[in-house]
DNA sequence: TTGTAGGCGTTATCAC
DNA sequence: GTGATAACGCCTACAA
C-alpha cells in the first residue's frame, strides 16, 4: 500500500542503492539519475520508513529530553524550544523524566539509551550537572547537549546562561533602590544554579560593602511551598529585610504569599525579585520583577547542536552562552522610611 | 556487543522463533523450553531490539501526545499522567504539537502517524473535539484516546469530565453565598469545553431564577491576557458584578489582575472562581477557588486504554468519566453590602 | 557513477 | 511444540 524504496527503484529503472543515495544526498551521483529518481519519488509520494532506517543504521531519528525537574514551566519551555528546532526535520521528541535521587537512575538511563538508540538527548538541569550521566551518554554512543547555569562542558555539548552575572545585576538593582537588608531564598543544595545565584548575590553585596546579618540567607528547594516557608523565617527576623531575592519565580510567589499573609504590602513594605520569568511572574499581583532566562532560545540551540543544522552555522545554533536580562516589574520599590 | 535473539537461541539450543515465542508469551510452548530459554535470557541480560520489532511488526512502541493547547499547565499534567501509565512498560512518549488553524493540520498528522507507525495517540482538547482527526487516526491504523469535556466517542476511546455539572455546582456555590450579579468569562468559540461550561453556568442561574443583565457574559480565549481584557469589560458594567466565574484559571488570574488594577479587594469587593485547579490557582493571592479537573487520572486512564494494561481491568484504566470537584479557597466571600 | 550481495534483529508462514 | 525460511525496508561493502 505504501511505496517502498523497491517501488521507486523499479519505476525509475535503477537499483535500490541508487535510490538510497538520492535520499541520503550522496555526492557521487550524476545529476541526470538524481533528477529521474527524484521525479519518481515525488510522484509516488515516497517517504523512507524510519523503522527500517533505524534498524539498518542502529540509530533512531529521535531526540530525547531527559529531565528531573521541579519546575514545570521550565520543562515546557524547553520542549517548545526543542520542537521549534525539530520542526521540518525527520526528528521527533521523546520525553523521559527520571528520578534524580533513585540509585537506579543511571542504569535506567543507560537502558533507555541503549534500547531506544536515540540520535541524541538534551539534558536539563539539575540532572544536566551530573557528569556521570554525560559520560554515560557518550559511552552509549548518544550525542548530548547539556543545559545549565554555567559552562560545564565543551561548547559543542553545552548551552549555558550566566546566572551569577544575572543575579549580581538583579541584586545591584535592589541596592540601587536603596535596600540594605536584603534576604535571600537560595535554591537547593547540590544544584549548580543555586550556587551560581548565591555567588552572584553575595558578590553584589560585597561590592556595595553591605554586611548581611546572620539569618538573612535561607534555603528552599525551588518549590512554592519552600518559598513560603523560607519567607516566614526571613520575615521573623528583626529587623525585617526590606527586600528578598528568591532564586526562582515559584519560590518568589511563595514569598509574596507569605508577605500577604502577614498583611504586608508589596512593594511598599517589601520588594521581591525572582528568577526565570516563567508565566507566573507576570500573572501574580503585583507583577514580579525577575531575571529572564532565555529558555526557548537555549533549548532551540541545544537541539540544533544535536541535529547539526548545517543551514545556519552562524545562526542561533552556534551560540553556547546566553545572557539573562533583568525584567523590571512592580514588585520592587525603594524601602519604607524608618 | 549486545546480545541478540540469535545468541539466546544458540545458547539455549533452540530456534530464533522459539525465543521469539518466549518473549511474546506465546501459549503454545512447553514449560520446559520456556524456562530454559528464559534462563539464558536472564543470564545474557537480553532485551529485544525495539527498532527490529518495529520493522517486523509495522508498529512502533511509541505513544504520541497530539495537542494544540493554549494551556501549558494542562499539557504538562497530561504528560505526567501518561508517563505514569507508561512507566515500567516498553512504551515511550512522543510529543507532537500541531496547529489547529493550519489547513495542512490533518495532512501533517496523517504523515506523522503513517511515518512513525505509532502504537497509539492521546488527543488533547481542543483538538480532540475534531472528529475528522479521530477518523484519520483510525484510517491510519492508529489507536487513539480522546480527552474532553463531554463524551464525544465510545467509552473505549474516550476519557471525559463533566464540565457542565461542575460549573453548575460552582455557580450554585456563588449563588449560595448571596451573589446575584455574576459575570462570566467564557472560553473561546468552537471549544466544546467553553460551551459545556457556559451551559452549566446558565443552568445554575436559571434554576435560581436569576436573570442576568446583558453584558455580564463575555468571552476570552483561555489566556491570561484575554481574562484581563474580559474582566475590564465586566467591571465597567453598572451595576458591577459581585462575582465572576472564569472558564479557566489563567483567565481567572487575569480577572484578579484587572480587579487589583482598579483597587478592588478580593474577595471583599469581588469573588472569583476559576476552572482547572492548575498550579497558578493556589499560588496567586488570594488563593483561587476553582474546579479541579482530575487531569492526571484522566491522562493515566487515556494511556491505559491505549496500551491495554490487562493487569487492572477494574482499576483506574477502565474508567471513562471523571467527575470534577469544587475547591474552595479564599477568593470567594459573600457580596459587599449595598 | 552505479549495481550486487548481504546484514540489521525481529516476527510470520508453514511445514514437520 | 518446534524450526527452517522468508519477509520487513533500508544501508554498507565491495565489485564493476
Amino acid at each position: 500500500m505504501k511505496a517502498t524504496i523497491n517501488d521507486v527503484a523499479r519505476l525509475a529503472g535503477v537499483s535500490k542503492k541508487t535510490v538510497s543515495r538520492v535520499i541520503n544526498r550522496s555526492p557521487l551521483l550524476s545529476d541526470a539519475t538524481r533528477e529521474r529518481v527524484q521525479t519518481v519519488i515525488d510522484e509516488l509520494g515516497y517517504v523512507p520508513n524510519p523503522q527500517a532506517r533505524a534498524l539498518a543504521l542502529g540509530r533512531n531519528f529521535l531526540i530525547g529530553l531527559i529531565h528531573d525537574n521541579p519546575n514545570s514551566q521550565m520543562v515546557l519551555g524547553v520542549q517548545q524550544g526543542i520542537l521549534d528546532a525539530l520542526h521540518g526535520t525527520d526528528f521527533e521528541l521523546v520525553v523521559r523524566p527520571v528520578d534524580r535521587r533513585s540509585p537506579a537512575m543511571l542504569d535506567d538511563v543507560r537502558a533507555f539509551l541503549e534500547r531506544q538508540r536515540l540520535f541524541g538527548v538534551v539534558l536539563l538541569p539539575p540532572i544536566s550537572e551530573n557528569d556521570a550521566l554525560a559520560r554515560l551518554c557518550e559511552e552509549s554512543g548518544c550525542r548530548y547537549t547539556r543545559m545549565g547555569s554555567a559552562m560545564l562542558d565543551t561548547p559543542d555539548r553545552m548551552v549555558a546562561s550566566d546566572d551569577q552575572d544575572a543575579v549580581k545585576a538583579a541584586t545591584e538593582y535592589l541596592i540601587a533602590q536603596g535596600h540594605r537588608r536584603i534576604g535571600l531564598v537560595e535554591g537547593p543544595q547540590g544544584f549548580r544554579s543555586a550556587k551560581e545565584r548565591r555567588i552572584g548575590f553575595e558578590a553584589a553585596l560585597a561590592e556595595a560593602g553591605i554586611d548581611l546579618p546572620k539569618g538573612y540567607m535561607t534555603q528552599g528547594d525551588y518549590t512554592f511551598a519552600s518559598g513560603l516557608e523560607a519567607a516566614r523565617r526571613l520575615l521573623d527576623r528583626s529587623p525585617r529585610p526590606t527586600a528578598i531575592f528568591a532564586s526562582n519565580d515559584e519560590m518568589a510567589a511563595g514569598v509574596l504569599h507569605a508577605a500577604r499573609q502577614r498583611g504586608l504590602s508589596i512593594p511598599e513594605d517589601l520588594s521581591i525579585v525572582g528568577f526565570d520569568d516563567t508565566a507566573i511572574a507576570a500573572h501574580i499581583w503585583p507583577p514580579l520583577s525577575t531575571v529572564r532566562w532565555p529558555i526557548l532560545q537555549m533549548a532551540y540551540s541545544a537541539a540544533v547542536k544535536l541535529i547539526g543544522d548545517a543551514g545556519d552555522d552562524d545562526g542561533p545554533g552556534k551560540q553556547s552562552r546566553f545572557p539573562s536580562a533583568l525584567v523590571r516589574r512592580a514588585s520592587v520599590a525603594p524601602p519604607p522610611q524608618e
